[in-house]
DNA sequence: TATAGAGTTTCCCATCATGGGAAGGTCAAT
DNA sequence: ATTGACCTTCCCATGATGGGAAACTCTATA
Protein backbone atom coordinates (compact mmCIF):
# COMPACT_ATOMS: atom_id res chain seq x y z
CA UNK A 1 0.00 0.00 0.00
CA UNK A 2 1.13 3.17 -1.30
CA UNK A 3 1.30 6.55 1.63
CA UNK A 4 -2.03 8.17 -0.01
CA UNK A 5 -3.83 4.81 0.44
CA UNK A 6 -2.32 4.44 4.05
CA UNK A 7 -3.38 8.20 4.55
CA UNK A 8 -6.69 7.57 3.30
CA UNK A 9 -7.48 4.53 5.12
CA UNK A 10 -6.28 5.89 8.16
CA UNK A 11 -7.22 10.05 8.29
CA UNK A 12 -3.27 10.86 8.76
CA UNK A 13 -2.52 12.85 5.69
CA UNK A 14 0.65 11.76 3.93
CA UNK A 15 2.32 14.95 5.26
CA UNK A 16 2.05 14.12 8.52
CA UNK A 17 2.91 10.41 8.12
CA UNK A 18 6.00 11.60 6.81
CA UNK A 19 6.30 13.80 9.58
CA UNK A 20 5.92 11.23 11.98
CA UNK A 21 8.94 9.11 10.53
CA UNK A 22 11.25 11.96 10.56
CA UNK A 23 10.81 12.36 14.36
CA UNK A 24 10.73 8.67 14.71
CA UNK A 25 6.82 8.46 16.18
CA UNK A 26 5.84 5.66 13.84
CA UNK A 27 9.15 3.45 11.99
CA UNK A 28 10.08 3.71 8.55
CA UNK A 29 8.39 1.57 6.05
CA UNK A 30 10.02 -0.34 3.69
CA UNK A 31 10.31 0.87 -0.20
CA UNK A 32 9.54 -0.42 -3.22
CA UNK A 33 12.17 -0.38 -6.15
CA UNK A 34 11.18 3.19 -7.18
CA UNK A 35 11.45 4.58 -3.40
CA UNK A 36 7.75 4.83 -2.80
CA UNK A 37 7.08 3.91 0.88
CA UNK A 38 5.18 0.64 1.47
CA UNK A 39 2.76 -0.09 4.20
CA UNK A 40 0.59 -2.86 5.57
CA UNK A 41 -2.70 -3.06 7.58
CA UNK A 42 -0.36 -2.88 10.58
CA UNK A 43 0.84 0.48 10.00
CA UNK A 44 -2.68 1.77 9.23
CA UNK A 45 -3.62 0.36 12.59
CA UNK A 46 -1.03 2.21 14.13
CA UNK A 47 -1.57 5.32 12.58
CA UNK A 48 -5.35 5.36 13.72
CA UNK A 49 -4.18 4.87 16.96
CA UNK A 50 -2.06 7.87 16.54
CA UNK A 51 -5.06 10.10 14.93
CA UNK A 52 -7.05 8.85 17.75
CA UNK A 53 -4.94 9.86 20.46
CA UNK A 54 -4.52 13.34 18.57
CA UNK A 55 -8.51 13.87 18.34
CA UNK A 56 -8.40 13.36 22.15
CA UNK A 57 -5.43 16.48 22.22
CA UNK A 58 -2.89 14.22 23.50
CA UNK A 59 0.42 16.07 21.69
CA UNK A 60 2.62 13.55 20.20
CA UNK A 61 5.00 13.72 22.59
CA UNK A 62 2.06 11.79 24.75
CA UNK A 63 1.16 9.43 21.82
CA UNK A 64 4.53 8.30 21.57
CA UNK A 65 4.50 7.30 25.49
CA UNK A 66 1.10 5.65 24.66
CA UNK A 67 2.03 3.70 21.63
CA UNK A 68 4.87 2.63 23.60
CA UNK A 69 2.38 1.47 26.20
CA UNK A 70 0.36 -0.65 23.63
CA UNK A 71 2.95 -2.63 21.98
CA UNK A 72 4.67 -3.24 25.55
CA UNK A 73 2.00 -6.50 26.23
CA UNK A 74 3.37 -6.21 30.06
CA UNK A 75 2.21 -2.91 30.46
CA UNK A 76 0.18 -1.83 33.72
CA UNK A 77 -3.01 -0.71 33.14
CA UNK A 78 -2.14 1.99 35.93
CA UNK A 79 0.76 3.58 33.82
CA UNK A 80 -1.44 4.23 31.03
CA UNK A 81 -4.57 5.61 32.99
CA UNK A 82 -1.42 8.04 34.63
CA UNK A 83 -1.11 9.59 31.08
CA UNK A 84 -4.55 9.80 30.47
CA UNK A 85 -5.23 11.55 34.25
CA UNK A 86 -2.38 13.99 33.27
CA UNK A 87 -3.78 14.31 30.10
CA UNK A 88 -7.00 15.21 31.69
CA UNK A 89 -6.09 17.62 34.23
CA UNK A 90 -3.61 19.91 31.63
CA UNK A 91 -7.09 19.97 29.37
CA UNK A 92 -8.89 21.15 32.49
CA UNK A 93 -6.66 23.63 33.78
CA UNK A 94 -6.71 24.91 29.75
CA UNK A 95 -10.65 25.20 30.15
CA UNK A 96 -10.68 26.97 33.13
CA UNK A 97 -8.15 29.08 31.81
CA UNK A 98 -10.22 30.22 28.60
CA UNK A 99 -13.67 30.41 30.49
CA UNK A 100 -11.97 32.98 32.54
CA UNK A 101 -11.26 34.65 29.49
CA UNK A 102 -14.84 34.40 28.40
CA UNK A 103 -16.11 35.03 31.92
CA UNK A 104 -14.13 38.69 31.90
CA UNK A 105 -15.31 39.43 28.03
CA UNK A 106 -19.28 38.85 28.43
CA UNK A 107 -19.15 40.92 31.77
CA UNK A 108 -17.69 43.50 29.56
CA UNK A 109 -19.42 42.72 25.78
CA UNK A 110 -22.61 42.97 28.83
CA UNK A 111 -21.65 46.58 29.91
CA UNK A 112 -21.02 47.99 26.22
CA UNK A 113 -23.83 49.52 24.21
CA UNK A 114 -22.83 47.86 21.00
CA UNK A 115 -24.39 51.15 19.54
CA UNK A 116 -22.93 53.86 17.50
CA UNK A 117 -21.20 55.63 19.76
CA UNK A 118 -17.77 55.59 20.90
CA UNK A 119 -18.02 54.95 24.55
CA UNK A 120 -17.19 51.40 25.24
CA UNK A 121 -15.82 49.44 28.67
CA UNK A 122 -14.06 46.90 26.47
CA UNK A 123 -11.52 49.14 25.54
CA UNK A 124 -11.94 50.96 29.02
CA UNK A 125 -10.62 47.60 30.56
CA UNK A 126 -8.16 47.05 28.16
CA UNK A 127 -6.53 50.04 28.46
CA UNK A 128 -6.89 49.87 32.35
CA UNK A 129 -5.74 46.82 33.40
CA UNK A 130 -7.61 43.44 34.69
CA UNK A 131 -8.71 45.32 38.15
CA UNK A 132 -10.69 48.12 36.73
CA UNK A 133 -14.27 46.91 36.65
CA UNK A 134 -14.20 45.24 40.43
CA UNK A 135 -17.22 46.00 42.48
CA UNK A 136 -19.23 47.60 39.20
CA UNK A 137 -21.78 44.45 39.45
CA UNK B 1 12.73 55.53 29.50
CA UNK B 2 15.00 52.32 28.38
CA UNK B 3 13.61 49.10 26.90
CA UNK B 4 13.82 47.49 30.37
CA UNK B 5 11.93 49.56 31.92
CA UNK B 6 9.15 49.61 29.39
CA UNK B 7 9.23 45.89 29.78
CA UNK B 8 8.97 45.80 33.36
CA UNK B 9 6.09 48.59 33.51
CA UNK B 10 4.17 47.11 31.12
CA UNK B 11 4.63 43.34 31.71
CA UNK B 12 5.93 42.51 28.22
CA UNK B 13 9.02 41.06 28.12
CA UNK B 14 12.15 43.34 26.30
CA UNK B 15 11.93 40.87 23.05
CA UNK B 16 8.24 40.81 22.81
CA UNK B 17 7.98 44.74 22.55
CA UNK B 18 11.24 44.55 19.77
CA UNK B 19 8.70 41.77 18.29
CA UNK B 20 5.26 44.13 17.89
CA UNK B 21 7.58 46.66 16.65
CA UNK B 22 8.51 44.54 13.92
CA UNK B 23 5.59 43.23 13.30
CA UNK B 24 3.90 46.77 13.22
CA UNK B 25 1.87 46.26 16.10
CA UNK B 26 3.28 49.30 17.92
CA UNK B 27 5.54 52.16 16.24
CA UNK B 28 9.30 52.28 16.49
CA UNK B 29 10.18 54.61 19.06
CA UNK B 30 12.77 57.26 19.05
CA UNK B 31 16.67 56.17 19.91
CA UNK B 32 18.83 57.74 21.65
CA UNK B 33 22.34 58.44 19.96
CA UNK B 34 23.99 55.55 20.90
CA UNK B 35 20.78 53.41 19.65
CA UNK B 36 18.99 52.64 22.36
CA UNK B 37 14.98 52.75 22.09
CA UNK B 38 13.17 55.58 24.07
CA UNK B 39 9.94 54.57 25.46
CA UNK B 40 7.44 57.13 27.41
CA UNK B 41 4.67 56.28 29.57
CA UNK B 42 2.13 56.66 26.16
CA UNK B 43 4.39 53.76 24.88
CA UNK B 44 3.63 51.94 28.61
CA UNK B 45 0.43 52.18 28.70
CA UNK B 46 0.14 50.92 24.94
CA UNK B 47 2.20 48.06 26.06
CA UNK B 48 -0.56 47.01 28.50
CA UNK B 49 -3.38 47.44 26.78
CA UNK B 50 -1.66 44.83 24.46
CA UNK B 51 -0.64 42.63 27.40
CA UNK B 52 -3.89 42.87 28.54
CA UNK B 53 -5.50 41.64 25.24
CA UNK B 54 -3.47 38.99 24.95
CA UNK B 55 -4.14 37.61 28.18
CA UNK B 56 -7.83 37.54 27.35
CA UNK B 57 -6.96 35.62 24.47
CA UNK B 58 -7.10 38.13 21.58
CA UNK B 59 -4.70 36.93 18.72
CA UNK B 60 -2.57 39.59 17.91
CA UNK B 61 -4.27 40.79 15.00
CA UNK B 62 -7.30 41.02 16.71
CA UNK B 63 -5.52 42.93 19.40
CA UNK B 64 -3.91 45.39 16.49
CA UNK B 65 -8.05 45.79 15.45
CA UNK B 66 -9.00 46.78 19.12
CA UNK B 67 -5.29 48.88 19.21
CA UNK B 68 -7.13 50.82 16.63
CA UNK B 69 -10.30 50.86 17.75
CA UNK B 70 -9.68 52.41 20.92
CA UNK B 71 -7.04 55.39 19.18
CA UNK B 72 -10.16 55.69 16.99
CA UNK B 73 -11.84 58.55 18.75
CA UNK B 74 -15.09 58.24 16.91
CA UNK B 75 -15.23 54.46 16.80
CA UNK B 76 -18.63 53.15 17.16
CA UNK B 77 -19.02 50.71 20.59
CA UNK B 78 -20.70 48.30 18.20
CA UNK B 79 -17.30 47.53 16.29
CA UNK B 80 -15.55 46.78 19.75
CA UNK B 81 -18.76 44.47 20.58
CA UNK B 82 -18.31 42.77 17.58
CA UNK B 83 -14.30 42.16 17.87
CA UNK B 84 -15.23 40.78 21.23
CA UNK B 85 -18.53 38.81 20.57
CA UNK B 86 -16.54 36.71 17.82
CA UNK B 87 -13.69 35.96 20.00
CA UNK B 88 -16.35 34.89 22.52
CA UNK B 89 -16.99 32.71 20.50
CA UNK B 90 -14.40 31.12 19.11
CA UNK B 91 -13.45 30.81 22.64
CA UNK B 92 -16.47 28.82 23.47
CA UNK B 93 -15.90 26.70 20.44
CA UNK B 94 -12.65 25.38 21.79
CA UNK B 95 -13.80 24.91 25.30
CA UNK B 96 -16.83 22.79 24.00
CA UNK B 97 -13.79 20.95 21.78
CA UNK B 98 -11.60 20.42 25.05
CA UNK B 99 -14.18 19.35 26.88
CA UNK B 100 -15.55 17.10 24.42
CA UNK B 101 -12.02 15.18 24.46
CA UNK B 102 -12.29 15.40 28.88
CA UNK B 103 -15.70 13.58 28.24
CA UNK B 104 -13.76 11.07 26.38
CA UNK B 105 -11.42 10.61 28.87
CA UNK B 106 -12.84 10.71 31.78
CA UNK B 107 -15.07 7.46 30.35
CA UNK B 108 -12.18 5.69 29.25
CA UNK B 109 -10.57 6.56 32.35
CA UNK B 110 -13.47 5.61 35.03
CA UNK B 111 -13.46 2.19 33.01
CA UNK B 112 -9.53 1.47 33.23
CA UNK B 113 -8.31 -0.68 36.47
CA UNK B 114 -5.45 1.40 37.13
CA UNK B 115 -3.42 -1.31 37.92
CA UNK B 116 -0.69 -4.05 37.52
CA UNK B 117 -2.85 -5.95 35.05
CA UNK B 118 -1.97 -5.08 31.01
CA UNK B 119 -6.28 -5.11 30.05
CA UNK B 120 -6.79 -0.54 29.68
CA UNK B 121 -9.84 -0.23 27.59
CA UNK B 122 -8.54 3.66 27.15
CA UNK B 123 -5.70 1.94 24.77
CA UNK B 124 -8.38 -0.09 23.28
CA UNK B 125 -10.56 3.16 22.50
CA UNK B 126 -7.25 4.43 20.82
CA UNK B 127 -6.41 1.34 18.73
CA UNK B 128 -10.15 0.51 17.69
CA UNK B 129 -11.49 4.08 17.22
CA UNK B 130 -14.29 7.10 18.37
CA UNK B 131 -16.68 4.09 18.30
CA UNK B 132 -15.89 1.05 19.87
CA UNK B 133 -17.32 2.36 23.64
CA UNK B 134 -20.80 3.12 22.14
CA UNK B 135 -23.97 1.94 24.28
CA UNK B 136 -21.22 0.55 26.85
CA UNK B 137 -22.91 2.17 29.80
C1' DT C 1 4.36 3.27 -27.81
C1' DA C 2 3.98 7.83 -26.48
C1' DT C 3 1.87 10.94 -23.66
C1' DA C 4 -0.96 12.75 -19.92
C1' DG C 5 -2.38 12.87 -15.35
C1' DA C 6 -2.03 11.29 -10.86
C1' DG C 7 0.91 9.83 -7.26
C1' DT C 8 5.41 9.99 -4.87
C1' DT C 9 10.04 11.71 -3.36
C1' DT C 10 12.87 15.27 -0.99
C1' DC C 11 13.58 19.90 0.34
C1' DC C 12 12.51 24.44 1.81
C1' DC C 13 9.31 27.78 3.68
C1' DA C 14 5.34 29.55 6.54
C1' DT C 15 2.40 29.63 10.40
C1' DC C 16 1.86 31.91 15.76
C1' DA C 17 3.88 33.93 19.73
C1' DT C 18 7.52 33.32 22.34
C1' DG C 19 12.18 32.38 24.29
C1' DG C 20 17.33 31.37 23.99
C1' DG C 21 21.64 32.75 22.96
C1' DA C 22 25.75 34.81 20.59
C1' DA C 23 28.57 38.76 19.36
C1' DG C 24 29.30 43.26 20.02
C1' DG C 25 28.25 48.12 21.65
C1' DT C 26 26.99 51.28 25.87
C1' DC C 27 26.33 53.00 30.40
C1' DA C 28 27.10 53.67 35.34
C1' DA C 29 29.43 52.72 39.47
C1' DT C 30 33.46 51.47 41.76
C1' DA D 1 40.04 51.68 33.83
C1' DT D 2 37.47 47.85 34.76
C1' DT D 3 33.27 45.42 35.73
C1' DG D 4 28.63 44.14 35.36
C1' DA D 5 24.29 45.21 33.72
C1' DC D 6 22.06 46.78 29.96
C1' DC D 7 21.19 47.38 24.99
C1' DT D 8 21.61 46.20 19.84
C1' DT D 9 20.92 42.89 15.85
C1' DC D 10 20.80 38.35 14.08
C1' DC D 11 19.86 33.52 13.95
C1' DC D 12 17.62 29.46 15.80
C1' DA D 13 13.99 26.68 18.19
C1' DT D 14 9.46 25.47 19.59
C1' DG D 15 4.61 22.12 17.80
C1' DA D 16 1.96 20.36 14.42
C1' DT D 17 0.59 21.23 10.24
C1' DG D 18 0.19 22.82 5.37
C1' DG D 19 1.98 24.76 0.80
C1' DG D 20 4.62 24.31 -2.98
C1' DA D 21 8.57 23.30 -6.26
C1' DA D 22 11.38 20.13 -8.93
C1' DA D 23 12.09 15.71 -10.21
C1' DC D 24 10.77 10.99 -10.55
C1' DT D 25 7.27 6.87 -11.19
C1' DC D 26 3.18 4.58 -12.37
C1' DT D 27 -1.02 3.63 -15.01
C1' DA D 28 -4.41 4.28 -18.39
C1' DT D 29 -5.62 5.77 -22.67
C1' DA D 30 -5.23 7.42 -27.44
Amino acid sequence: MNIGEASSASGVSAKMIRYYESIGLIEAPGRTQSNYRVYGSDDVHTLRFIKRARTLGFSVEETAKLLELWRDKTRASADVKAVATQHIDELETKIAELQGMVRTLKHLADCCGGNDRPNCPILEDLAAGPNSHKGHH
